[in-house]
DNA sequence: CCTACCGATCGGTAGG
DNA sequence: CCTACCGATCGGTAGG
């Protein structure tokens, strides 16, 4: 790991306790055991710091929607394999998807702007997943924008709850999710109404 | 509306763009048209302001879990009627109510354990309606961690994308979400794994 | 609600 | 990676 890999690394670390507001350049430097003038020597500045993390994990979420939309044609295992993915990355650095997740509002305006784009397009791939399996019947005929959401947040919520060193490896919370989300989603016609009063 | 209650409204409202961290006395007194000395005149401090939004939102859901407890004893009209409460109480104040989604981990050392504390209880009422669910034979033998987990993050993050001024009213959305919730919970038995290959 | 001000701290630069 | 330092700003207080 390069100096500037262990600067940004326990930049982020830091960022999830803190926020990006309340991180300060000088804490930083007495973590990395340096003085906070000597940082600049390895990063530009501090935005600078927020916008790697941010582009970073987006890239992971960008290839993985690309790797499944190559493998995969149909809607079930399609989104079978993005959620794994998305909880596989989402785990693989938990520092960093925290601080992905809470603290994008703050990049400078100009790659907030990029940010939520890609934020965006994202959301499309998934939209147009669930879309697939209504059209080829598997899904029902629900409102595509609120499964979308449903889907993310729970996904998302991860980085607030997971514990690496708990019982459950990435892959069986994943199985988890994949379950509740894909029942929710499924056809079925004797589920109108009939949760009796 | 008190001056207090004012400065209040105002400092919330800043506090969802700024964060807790980002917010100053200095904008906020700008944004009121006074000093930033005369803020000092209505509240304590800024962890007060902090300290208000919090707690008088969880005591919103403390309200509703006891009514919705006093009122039904089924599992699938209490979990309806909660979900309707706890998205009428979101959208009721939605600067309010992101402030106290994203900035409660900045709350004091004292009263962030107290916060956590509550936090716990609501979860724990959730995961006992749905245990009921369960024992009453309506809901699936599921995991009740994960169902908890990811009802509350779905709802929760109505404070992300709900507009007040969009077609929906809270309670369109409640019924929305509520639907997507119950029919992954709901049991059923020809759900195996009959998802063709 | 104001003026005047406190000590502390902020992100960052110059120059070595 | 350091010393030395910049101008700006921080939350908050005293005293009116």
């Amino acid at each position: 790991m390069t100096r500037k890999e262990q600067v940004r690394k326990k930049a982020i670390h830091l960022m999830k306790f803190h926020g990006f507001s309340g991180l300060t350049m000088r804490l930083l430097a007495k973590e990395l055991g340096i003085e906070a003038a000597s940082i600049y020597n390895h990063i530009k500045s501090k935005d600078e710091l927020l916008e790697t993390v941010c582009f970073e994990m987006a890239k992971e979420f960008e290839i993985a929607v690309l790797e499944v939309n190559d493998i995969y044609f149909n809607a079930t295992e399609k989104l079978r394999m993005l959620i794994t993915e998305h909880v596989r990355i989402l785990c693989s650095d938990l520092d960093a998807s925290t601080v992905f997740m809470h603290e994008w509002r703050y990049l400078p305006e100009g790659s907030r702007v990029q940010f939520v784009e890609k934020r965006r397009n994202y959301e499309q791939e998934i939209k147009q997943i669930i879309q697939l399996g209504i059209d080829e019947g598997d899904f029902d005929d629900i409102d595509t924008k609120y499964a979308v959401i449903t889907i993310l947040s729970s996904l998302n919520a991860i980085v607030e709850w997971y514990n690496p060193n708990g019982p459950l490896k990435p892959t069986e919370v994943a199985d988890r999710l994949y379950n509740f989300i894909v029942k929710a989603l499924m056809k079925s016609t004797q589920f109108s109404a009939n949760y009796e009063l």
